[in-house]
DNA sequence: TTAAAAACAGACCGATTGGTCTTTAAATAG
DNA sequence: CTATTTAAAGACCAATCGGTCTGTTTTTAA
């Protein structure tokens, strides 16, 4: 058990507060209470509060990346990549990353666009590393003959994301999984018809456990 | 030309920061610049921030509502009208409703989710007023023989709705309209191909002007 | 064991927050 | 024209904001 250093666990602590409040509805006050450390403490880690958030938006960020390594190292083949894929956009609701839920990459993005410039460019540069990460799973599955060749790969993945994601934000304000769910089942279908070659009879094999 | 009371002139001005903002991020200097008021002439018709924030979203809802009227008006069948409804998503990049940009529920639903109960129940019964809106168009044209009629219609109002809202998340932040672009034409062949009884041949002739 | 360095506490700062209250100005009613 | 009501200004408030700085404690290095 490695022991965390103190700018780290701050980081750790603050990355859950910032998902579940944003920028500006997250105080240092907040900070201080969950890392039980005075502003002594804390600013002797960073310069301000934007290190702080912009830290913990990488914080963030790297585990998402870690989460689709972690679902889809149980995938063996590119057709169970891509469905488990979608599976880890709803994990985002069934097992949240991080405290306030949701995907904290959009979360940061709507909490930034108008309001924090730097904030929004690494979420845009988050969207963008989240993009070429279904493209290449996309790629894979042209390049072992399982997924047609003339897909677009770059229209594919922006859909999926921009519906499983819109679908994530839809399910927690309604408090309601059921747009999710929906949603996947339609990606789901579009892509056992579109993107397959060989499409499968029972879509529900590629059901999460 | 109809005078605006005052009070609903800092209505529509503080709709504009909200939407811009954020809740916690639009202050009552921002409202008072905004407005050339000071804070008795602003506290004189509201009780506090929240009432402001609470009208405000309320009014930004309804020009969502005007909106959809309004695009859809020009449809003459249960078709156009359908094709219609994703026009008016797509206005909201093009021509935003209010400042800030965006879809100014889905803005207040990401804003308010995990910081503001009051708002938040507002956003999802907005959102709820929305997918109504689209089942009811739908179900017109199943009743006109136009729309399979075996179809869900929750369904596909829901996956409509957060996969173009979700791309126009991602346009916003990426500012670049292709991934909503993209949406727009996935959504358009699936109307065609699962919703319309008689497919068109171009889809194209849906293109907005 | 001691000296240097790093970590942290907490007082302090000016600015700003949402909100109240009193006073003045403007509009309205009689 | 006057009395009353409404609208707005702006001083004022305690609380909080992000941030600085000094002093103390703890850790590390020699």
């Amino acid at each position: 058990m490695a022991k965390i250093s103190t700018r780290d666990r701050i980081i750790q602590q603050s990355a859950a507060l910032f998902n579940t409040y944003g920028y500006h509805a997250c105080s240092l006050s907040h900070i201080m209470e969950a890392t039980q450390l005075k502003k002594g403490g804390i600013y002797n880690h960073f310069k301000n509060k934007d290190e702080i958030a912009i830290e913990a938006f990488n914080y963030n960020y790297q585990r998402v990346l870690d989460r689709f390594q972690q679902v889809l190292s149980t995938a063996n083949s590119p057709t169970e990549k891509l469905f488990s894929l979608i599976d880890v956009f709803v994990s985002f609701i069934d097992d949240p990353i991080v405290q306030g839920g949701g995907c904290p990459i959009f979360n940061t993005a709507m909490d930034a666009t108008n309001t924090h410039p730097e904030l929004k460019e690494k979420a845009k540069k988050g969207i963008k590393g989240l993009k070429r990460y279904v493209e290449i799973k996309l790629n894979e599955g042209i390049a072992a003959g399982e997924f047609k060749s003339d897909i677009n790969v770059e229209q594919t993945a922006a859909m999926m994301i921009s519906t499983l994601e819109g679908a994530i934000i839809m399910s927690r304000v309604e408090d309601d999984n059921n747009c999710l769910d929906f949603a996947v089942s339609y990606i789901k279908n579009h892509f056992n018809q579109n993107i397959l070659k060989v499409p499968v009879a029972d879509l529900s094999i590629f059901k999460t456990t």
